[in-house]
DNA sequence: AAGTATATACGAAGACTTTCGTAAGTGCAA
DNA sequence: TTGCACTTACGAAAGTCTTCGTATATACTT
């Protein structure tokens, strides 16, 4: 595998760091302990490990490195489905995509969206 | 939390006591192996941990147990799709819906099937 | 009855994840 | 220049997950 899959608090790191580009340590755990308690140094160390597994690039020319997300989120989060919808449904993303249309309250606007997208699979695919 | 996140190895084990019903670890290990190969003491070990946690209830009249899951597959899958969402879509089950049939080739019939969902949707709810 | 096949129980190794303490270096300010 | 604030590096602990070897019990077969 060429990347690895990010573990869970992996993933947190980078929705900062896709959200906001690249940023040092101390900006993204800032952004971190909005949502939850969690030391310096237990960022620092995952970031680290992030850099040694290929999961993020950092640029060490000033004293405080910069990280930057090494995947792009589309292609991340693209294969976290993929792997999800194997894992939980079977492989068959049809059934998810019902499952959560069903239990989650969506508004007109997704809805629209939704169907135009649709709309659009219908003309274009096959 | 009542019953905890089943883990991967925990989820396969589940797929197979949620399609063929209340099963001895013999035929879970069976159907385990038709994918990937596994010993039989790993998936004994497996199983009697998923009592343990609550995930699964057992049978022990017979000399070989039966096994059966504690919770429903719809339950369970619920609970796995929102934390899905939650950890990978920033807890927007559209956005990931929007990705998912945008990556996924569905037939006519799915997408049939899923704008009869959302017309239901908008005239039931809102 | 003896031997074989099959079952459960259990401990423990090895890998991985998350957390944090501590050491050591760097820059700035009084 | 002395000290404080902040940074990286690193080791290691604690928890979890997965795997399997071994011991022991139970049934069947010849």
């Amino acid at each position: 595998m060429e990347i690895p899959k990010p573990t869970e608090a992996e993933l947190e790191i980078l929705q900062v760091l896709w959200q906001y580009g690249p940023s040092p340590v101390r900006f993204v755990n800032d952004k971190l302990n909005e949502q939850r308690e969690v030391g310096y140094t237990t960022t620092l160390k995952l970031m680290q490990i992030m850099v040694d597994k290929g999961l993020a690039i950092r640029n060490t020319d000033q004293r405080s490195h910069i990280y930057e997300a090494a995947a792009s989120e589309e292609s991340t989060k693209t294969r976290l489905l993929d792997q999800f919808v194997d894992a939980a449904f079977n492989g068959s993303a049809m059934k998810m995509v019902m499952q959560a249309l069903g239990q989650h309250q969506a508004s007109q606007k997704e809805l629209d969206e939704i169907k135009a997208l649709i709309e659009r699979i219908e003309r274009d695919g096959q």
